[in-house]
DNA sequence: ATAATTCGGATAGTTATTGTCCTAATATAA
DNA sequence: TTATATTAGGACAATAACTATCCGAATTAT
């Protein structure tokens, strides 16, 4: 019960980008060494990202990544949601028990409530708020070491 | 990022449980037949239970387990977390990253009031609740269909 | 054409979860 | 005391999930 590691590469990529100039094109690689991380999954990462349509793709010479949305519309849960997807945090397997409740089950139902609200709560950060923080406490964040517009 | 099997054991133990006699003794082989689960791997889900203090184990003959606590003392909380244990769902691997922002990191922040709020909408529900529903609905639970008081 | 880059699939390595088994400890009863 | 019933706890095996690597295909700029 926990999110998986890729939740944190993404985060930590997308905080990368956000941190570049508008539209600037970055290098799946200098995101990779800008942090220590394994390109080969980063890349898997990436391509999630591409798909639930956060980051923006260019293939081939001068290609790279850039957000897709701008850093105030891209939350916590859109990023824990493209990685990790959207299977339920409870599901029981009613394969075993013979149970006819199914829809109308008071167990479900709380973790259906509960995760509604932990996502909620996600939802309320945004990559521009990372953002604003890692521009305050830039000299804190060494694997944040870019440069920034202007 | 889903609670695993041993939930779903436990809470439909513990519900078990909760419909016999108060005081009443229940072997564990009673409980994983109710419900056609591995006795083997119930058998540790419960010693997890009882070292969290939600059921009392009896050893020997006759022994057993039932209730710690009376049903509407038991959460889903504390059921969820006597099995998944109190991890934090969101704790980056900084030592890739050098970043120095450890305690007030919004990203870490973010993560902990998530995990706040999902917990605490599943302390809201007790075993008392889901006992209600199951006498409710009795005829719908065959893996339920124990005696009760009376 | 050539070089740079992401995409997608296959696959391997690693870790976590789920399940089994065996022995020890404990409790009851004859 | 001995036999029997039952949980405790550790070691282990099987399975599944996650993490990581690799490679060929597709795409794009030069
Ligand atoms: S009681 Fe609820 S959670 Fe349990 S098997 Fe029935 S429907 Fe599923
Ligand atoms: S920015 Fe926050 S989450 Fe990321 S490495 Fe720093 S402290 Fe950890």
């Amino acid at each position: 019960m926990q999110f998986s590691i890729g939740c944190e590469y993404a985060i930590h990529g997308l905080l990368y980008l956000a941190m570049q100039r508008p539209d600037e094109v970055v290098l799946l690689t200098d995101v990779a060494k800008a942090q220590n991380l394994p390109v080969s999954y980063l890349a898997k990462v990436f391509q999630l990202l591409a798909k639930a349509g956060l980051v923006k793709s260019f293939r081939g010479a001068h290609g790279g990544y850039m957000l897709a949305q701008t850093p105030d519309q891209i939350t916590l849960r859109d990023v824990t949601q493209a990685i990790e997807g959207t299977t339920p945090l409870y599901s029981p397997l009613s394969s075993r028990r013979e149970c006819g409740l199914a829809a109308d089950c008071v167990i479900k139902e709380a973790f259906t409530r509960a995760e509604k609200s932990l996502f909620s709560e996600l939802e309320k950060v945004t990559l521009k708020e990372m953002m604003d923080q890692a521009i305050r406490m830039r000299s804190r964040m060494k694997w944040l070491q870019v440069p920034v517009a202007g």
